[in-house]
DNA sequence: TGGATAGTTCAACTATAATCGAAATATGGA
DNA sequence: TCCATATTTCGATTATAGTTGAACTATCCA
C-alpha cells in the first residue's frame, strides 16, 4: 500500500532542531518577532526567515504584520498539543554547558505550556488542589467540587464564563519534565493569568520558564499550602 | 533559550516519506516482517533495514525475532496516537496512480486505527450508536447509557472487564479522513475485535484497509441500523 | 530626505542522509 | 551438506536541504 496522508511533510516541519527550537520558543502561547525567535535558535535573522516561511506555509505557525515587525504565533492549540506530546515520548537532551543546564533546571522549576502552568509548580499546584478538595482527578478532566466551586469563587474566578468557552474546561495535561499530569484547559488558564495578574508568579525573559515572586511564596502557601 | 528535550529527533524519524509509510503501515496494530514493509513502502529491503533499525533505536517500533523472521510491531499504543494526530494537521495526498486512488478509497471507507475501528465504518458506526442511545458522546470520552450496557452484554461484550483495563475505557478519536469522532479504547477495540470474530467484517490484504463481508452488511443493518 | 532597523530574497557552498548493488550472516528445509 | 530465503552490513553515489554573505524592500523616526 502506498495511501498515506503527508505525516512526513508535517513531521520533517519538526524534524529540524532550528525550527523546532522556534517551535518550543513558541509554545509559550505569545507572539515573537522573527529576530526574537532567531536569537532564540541562536541563527541568522536570514536562516530564520527561511524556516519561518516554511512553518507558515504548513499551517504551524501563523504571522501577523504589525509595522516593520512580524508576529509569529503557533497557528493553534492542536500544534501545541501535538509537541507537547512529542515531549513526553523524547528523552532529555544532553546538557551541552552550564547555562544550558540552569536554563533546563528553571524550565522544569515552572514553565507555561502554551497557556497554561506546568513543571515542578504546575504539577505541585495541580496535586495541592485535589488534597485539598477542591479538585477531582478524572481520566481526561479534572472535576470541580462544590468546595471548589466557592474556593475558585472566592479567588476571583468566574467559573460559568469559563465553561461557556468551546475548548475543553478542565483538561488533564501530561507532562514531560515531571511524568505527572497537572491542570489544563479553561481553568487552567484563567488560574495561571490570574497569578501573573496579582505578581504571585512573573516570566523569565526569553523563556517560557518562570519564576514564583516573594509575594507568590506567601500567598501560595496561604492559599493552596504550597512550598515550593 | 537552548532548552529543548530532542523534539527534532523523533521527528525527524517520522519526516522522510519511507519510515513515514512503514509507520503508517504499522498503524493496524499487528507485527509485520521486514520485506512486508519493504514491500508497502516500496524500497528495497536493505533501505527497509536501515529506516527500521533507525526507527528501533527512536523507540518508535520493537522487533521480535523469530527464526529467520523479524516481526516489527508500534512500540506502544502513544505512538499510534501521535501518528494518528498527525494525520488530523496534515492535508490528504496528491493521488499519483489509480492504484493509489483506490487504495485512499478503501482507507477512507474502513480502516483499523490501531486497533478500533476508523473511516466512514468507524464513524458510522459509532454515531449509530449514539442515535439508538448506547452511547453518549462527551469530550474526551463516550459514556455507555443502561441501555447500552444492556445492548453490548447481549452482544456479547463483558464491559466490566474491559472497565478493569488500565487504559481509558471509551475513548473519543479524531478521525482524518472523516474529520468527525469516531470511538476508541479498550471498548472500540473489543467492538472491533468482535466483528472481526463474527466474520462480519475482514481485512485487506497488506493494509489497514477493512471490508464488509456480506454477512456483515446484513447484521449491521440489523444490530445497527447501519447500511453502508 | 536620509539613516537606522526589521525582515526577505538570491545564489553559492556544504554537509548530511537516503538509496541501492554487492557481499556477508543467519536460519530452515531437503 | 547444500541451497533458498530473510535480513543485515558495507561502500559508493546522488540528491536534497540548511546555512550564510550580499543585496534588496519596507517601515519608522528625526
Amino acid at each position: 500500500m502506498s495511501v498515506n496522508p503527508n505525516v512526513a511533510e508535517v513531521a520533517s516541519l519538526l524534524s529540524e532542531p532550528s525550527r523546532a527550537m522556534i517551535l518550543t520558543s513558541l509554545m509559550d502561547g505569545r507572539f515573537h518577532t522573527a529576530s526574537e525567535l532567531a536569537y532564540m535558535a541562536a541563527i541568522k535573522p536570514q536562516t530564520a526567515s527561511f524556516h519561518l516561511s516554511k512553518l507558515v506555509k504548513g499551517n504551524l505557525v501563523t504571522v501577523e504584520k504589525h509595522g516593520r515587525y512580524r508576529y509569529y504565533q503557533l497557528a493553534s492549540r492542536e500544534v501545541a498539543c501535538i509537541l507537547e506530546s512529542f515531549l513526553t515520548i523524547s528523552k532529555p537532551p544532553e546538557v551541552r554547558s552550564l547555562k544550558q543546564s540552569s536554563q533546563t533546571i528553571a524550565l522544569r522549576n515552572a514553565r507555561t505550556c502554551y497557556d497554561h502552568l506546568a513543571g515542578r509548580l504546575g504539577v505541585a499546584l495541580t496535586e495541592s488542589m485535589v488534597n485539598l478538595g477542591y479538585l477531582r482527578k478524572g481520566e481526561k478532566e479534572f472535576e470541580v467540587t462544590s468546595n471548589g466551586e466557592r474556593f475558585f469563587q472566592d479567588f476571583g474566578l468566574e467559573l460559568a464564563d469559563l465553561r461557556k468557552e468551546r475548548r475543553s474546561f478542565s483538561r488533564v495535561c501530561l507532562d514531560w519534565s515531571e511524568r505527572h499530569h497537572h491542570l489544563a484547559g479553561a481553568l487552567g488558564q484563567a488560574i495561571t493569568s490570574h497569578l501573573f495578574e496579582l505578581n504571585w508568579i512573573s516570566r523569565k525573559p526569553l523563556s517560557r520558564a518562570v519564576t514564583i515572586t516573594d509575594k507568590g511564596q506567601k500567598e501560595l502557601k496561604r492559599y493552596f499550602n504550597l512550598s515550593i
